[in-house]
DNA sequence: ACATAATAGTTACTTTTGTCACCTTTCCTA
DNA sequence: TAGGAAAGGTGACAAAAGTAACTATTATGT
């Protein structure tokens, strides 16, 4: 399929992740085409070899399986596409073209399954004009989980200093303890 | 372009937002393709419309703006495809195709500039097996920012065992606090 | 039949949090 | 130049949160 295009040569082939490992040692390749469920190991496990060592090698998952966990494992390793077998073969080629020129293919349908989780974190963004700068950073500081003692040492204030500010805040933002301004925070890109 | 493909036809066509909502009051369509500036309403002002009131119309934006900021809010309202006019036709088609059988396109440079944005919240996902059910879901409700109290409540048990639990789920996962919990709670994806 | 794990509970105690009232300094603006 | 907002502070107090030490019931697996 690969070299009906004449600018594509298939330069390796391997019958697992582990293989596959092996043959990127031995010579640098442009691309990596890989399966998902394989013997011996899996193509997550071989992307995240392949990426982290081969920085510059991109990597393709061509698989049946359109699983949202393997997807968004496989977004968050940095793979280059994600293709389905189900594809004809102008499609696969495109993925590949696009890949190397620094583009994200994902088949349509796939993405369109994963697009709502990954926007699901994605929502509420303003920060808040309300708060005074110093209060976000003490914000933030909860919002990472630390102790009012803990922000005082971090910040060089005093406890009651905190201690104030955090009722301040919790006033603006109309909530009642320091766990929800912690979600706060975080729901809110402040982390 | 598009009836340079059989099975399509343009049944209609906008100067600017207000003016394809209105058509889209006068008749009804399977698709509609939106730039995103336009005088006097933009294409996300129209897409936000136009999804919310006619549901089972599908939506491309097709422009030349691949801003970050214009992607993420496009897919947010729900767009089946964002595309750029430096495409060819036929990719232009085949996105059209896709939109109408349930699928999401977006051009691969775009989705390549996107990602690591939508992937920065979708860090770390194993919840954890130390826990039990039970703890899980206290561990759920701190997450969401209730009182020992308010768990008790809602789980129908007292709220001494709610202090219990807690202080178990703080000794399992090696941290200090409720917040620090509600922490753990939203990045493992627990809420 | 017995041990274990999960669930639920009580009481007593310590520590953190959060609130309130009130004070000082600095800086900016009407 | 008076008033406000932001920043920092103190001390006292109430309300949660968290800990520790036990107890009891119900499944489940060996």
């Amino acid at each position: 399929m690969i070299e009906s295009d004449e600018e594509m040569k298939v330069t390796g082939e391997a019958n697992h992740g582990k293989e596959a490992i092996l043959l990127c040692e031995k010579q640098s390749f442009d691309i990596v085409i890989l399966d998902i469920r394989m013997p011996v190991m899996d193509g997550i496990e071989a992307a995240k070899v392949i990426h982290s060592r081969w920085p510059n090698t991109k990597i393709l998952i061509l698989t049946t399986f359109d699983d949202n966990q393997y997807v968004l494992e496989s977004l968050k390793i940095g793979v280059s596409g994600y293709v389905l077998k189900t594809g004809d073969t102008e499609s696969l080629l495109r993925s590949i073209r696009s890949a190397l020129t620094g583009g994200l293919s994902i088949e349509d349908h796939v993405a369109a399954k994963v697009m709502p989780i990954l926007l699901k974190q994605e929502e509420n963004k303003q920060p808040d004009p309300t708060l005074t700068p110093r209060e976000r950073d003490i914000l933030k500081c909860i919002g990472e989980g630390l102790s009012n003692g803990e922000i005082a040492e971090r910040l060089a204030i005093s406890i009651g200093t905190v201690k104030n500010n955090t009722s301040q805040i919790l006033n603006k933002l109309e909530l009642r303890d320091r766990t929800q301004l912690a979600i706060y925070a975080i729901r809110h890109n402040l982390v």
